[in-house]
DNA sequence: CGGTATCCTATAGGATACTG
DNA sequence: CAGTATCCTATAGGATACCG
């Protein structure tokens, strides 16, 4: 499935990378901050609990866009910071924001005019 | 929460919007192929089961997205469109397949890199 | 400190059948 | 044709407790 998926919209494997849960907010935080440790950026990432930031961390680092440095040190220290490869999203998040400032106050307009038609419809079908 | 994680990431509100899954190859195949029928939509979209595939059109319908019109025929006939909102998010696109284009690669190799490293790590561990 | 382990629930989404 | 309705399952993710 994924295969043809992928085959209709090309932007379907950057979309599975970039946009899966809890992963832009982490990027953000880490883009915007520096370096961090684990307890930091749970503070940074509001509500997020531990298990899902390990498993989020986990996979940015495999997929080479945080670096993750372990100190061998009592009390352990453990250091997040993005990659060179991490960086290069800030242009797209840019563009990301910049559509949003353009165009989600359309966005919220067109939800307004579709929920108040939905009403008169269902006031209409009532009596 | 959503509030708070949209304070650590102003993007995050139109991640919400574009990338929820199935999104964007909708709005990929109705860009690419103009009106289209639910069943075109359907056979376009691989994999999609029609529950699903009405879901997210009501979805992006609803914020301005998509323009859904409806041809009191026998048999019915409903099309499916692009909004002038939806075009707007063709450099969006752009700008993400670009992205995939220069960086992907590299993504693949950090995980290769990544699971190497860990298979070396745990064959150590194993003695 | 930086996580794991365990348990649990809620929701998205698939399969199938049916209808105005 | 263009969906609904119903049932079902799998997975993400929350809560809590614990560990090296």
């Amino acid at each position: 499935m994924a295969e043809q998926t992928e085959q209709a919209c090309p932007i379907n494997p950057v979309v599975d990378l970039l946009f899966s849960r809890w992963t832009t907010p982490i990027v953000w935080v880490l883009e915007h901050h520096g370096r961090l440790r684990f307890n930091e950026l749970q503070r940074l990432v509001p509500s997020i609990t531990p298990k899902v930031l390990t498993q989020r961390l986990r996979q940015l680092e495999r997929d080479g866009l945080v670096i993750r440095t372990y100190h061998a040190e009592i009390p352990p220290r453990v250091e997040y910071e993005i990659s060179d490869l991490g960086r290069t999203l800030v242009p797209v998040f840019r563009t990301l924001h910049d559509w949003s400032g353009a165009h989600l106050p359309q966005v919220a307009a067109a939800r307004r005019a579709y929920d108040t038609a939905q009403e008169e419809e269902a006031a209409w079908a009532e009596g």
